[in-house]
DNA sequence: CGTGGCCTTGAATAACCTCAATTAAGGTGG
DNA sequence: CCACCTTAATTGAGGTTATTCAAGGCCACG
């Protein structure tokens, strides 16, 4: 495969072809084969666990995960009805989540990338109540939520870490709530853009480009609106010359045009 | 003020026009004067309280409320930007949650009732990050976070409890989601009425006929449409013979269609 | 090099919104 | 207790946005 290599304004190199297999740019890249399956050693560590543990909390917080668990691409980490044992913490990939209704539509509830925490929609019914399905090949770390809620007790720094994931991830379905409710198609891509590419900002990957993960139908389906709808803005958006957009790659050109689209469309 | 009195069909009476002061049918009603403050022997302790304590632990449990807290119609409980210390237990009334976005567009992200918990937004930043506005007079258990922390810790059927409401409150946030993505606007009407009437009937209201505390425009805001629209669709449903409707009186005559309306439109 | 999945684009249609006028209800003060 | 005023709800006509249906192009993969 040749792989796309490309240089961002940190003067971070990254890997277009392969952003989705590491956090890390690449000159900085390990094999997995050398990484310890250990919270405390995890480059991850400051995305999905709390911090200020001293060394020897640190040990006892790796007993969270249990083990770790691959995904190819297509298939599924949890489905809905599936009984809720564990939360899961991204390594690598990509997912969704979604939900079908009865008469089978379908409604893609996020996309998750490396360091987030998926699984918190089986607490409630001890059963899940959506799908997980990696987006491409995928590693997560198995938490079994009895691990979880037990170093809660023992540690409040833990408790509240996930109290405060719960938290946010109500939040962002808030987010999604007033974008599917209130937004045009031009708001909801742009806002969908400017998240994305923050997250992957967050991540080490450039400010400015990157690989959709997921096809029009899916980002349509998040963002409340059909797949035409979803190629038809990004193409408007690629002749105002605000994004250039080719198949799976974006590159954002004007993210200050995307900002005030964003924030509203009638600005004057 | 004159009182309508009816009886639904499990022969309970509720009154139509203060049934939101109470969760109870009007026959087993105290004064509020005669309730003590404390969980342990609270009316609504099943609704927002875990099952499956022995009275010693209970005694404990009242520890987590703090305060009650009146909140008059039209006032709000916290707002955008609030310090975050506690979680809410609504006693009696009915709240809204909404956000606005920059330029001012209003999402409502629900409507709670007696004894539902509010304030989960605030725990992620330590400030709240919506209103919480109260729709009629109402009050509230106050409980401080610290102390819900604290007996989590010390047992853990609370703190499955806390994290069940919070994955319930995520859960209810996904079907929203696909009600804002996919739906029309009789089904959004249709899931609406539902999910309003099993939750009052739930608190031992008429399954049949409740009031709205809510506005058209409060309602379309949620639901992500017009008022006018909200409007039109009431109007046709009762036109069809399938609810009666009368400004703030909702009455479902045939809840069936109902259903099948909201499972899907083009059912055949 | 052919095949299938994904993406793009166009034209016609449907759903919902906007604007506007009217009616109904609730609250206030004389 | 009633008249007035304000807010909320209804309804109609016309406009806008996004959807639907359809055709064709691009790309990866065998």
């Amino acid at each position: 495969m040749v792989q796309v290599i490309s240089s961002n304004e940190d003067g971070k190199t990254v890997c277009l072809e392969c952003n989705h297999n590491s956090w890390q740019p690449m000159d900085q890249r390990t094999t997995p084969e050398t990484i310890k399956v250990a919270c405390s050693n995890c480059n991850l560590r400051e995305l999905c666990m709390p911090i200020g543990f001293n060394p020897e909390d640190m040990q006892k917080l790796d007993e969270v995960v249990a083990t770790r668990r691959r995904v190819k691409q297509g298939e599924r980490l949890f489905s809905n009805g599936d009984p809720f044992t564990s939360l899961y913490a991204i390594r690598t990939g990509f997912f969704k989540t979604c939900i079908s209704s009865e008469d089978g539509r379908e409604q893609v509830t996020g996309f998750q990338m490396a360091g987030e925490i998926i699984g918190l929609d089986g607490i409630v019914s001890d059963h899940h109540s959506c799908n997980a399905v990696a987006l491409e090949d995928a590693d997560v770390c198995v938490m079994p939520f009895a691990n979880v809620e037990e170093l809660s007790r023992e540690f409040p720094v833990l408790q509240r870490h996930v109290h405060k994931i719960m938290s946010r991830e109500i939040v962002r379905e808030n987010s999604i709530m007033m974008l599917l409710g209130n937004m045009r198609a031009e708001e909801r891509i742009a806002a969908f853009l400017l998240n994305l590419v923050q997250r992957l900002h967050a991540r080490g990957f450039s400010q400015s480009e990157f690989i959709l993960r997921m096809t029009r139908e899916e980002i349509g389906s998040y963002l409340g609106m059909k797949l035409e709808t979803v190629s038809r803005t990004f193409s408007k958006f690629s002749d105002d010359g605000i994004i250039e957009v080719k198949q799976r790659y974006v590159r954002i050109i004007e993210p200050d045009v995307l900002k005030k689209i964003f924030n509203s469309q009638t600005c004057s």
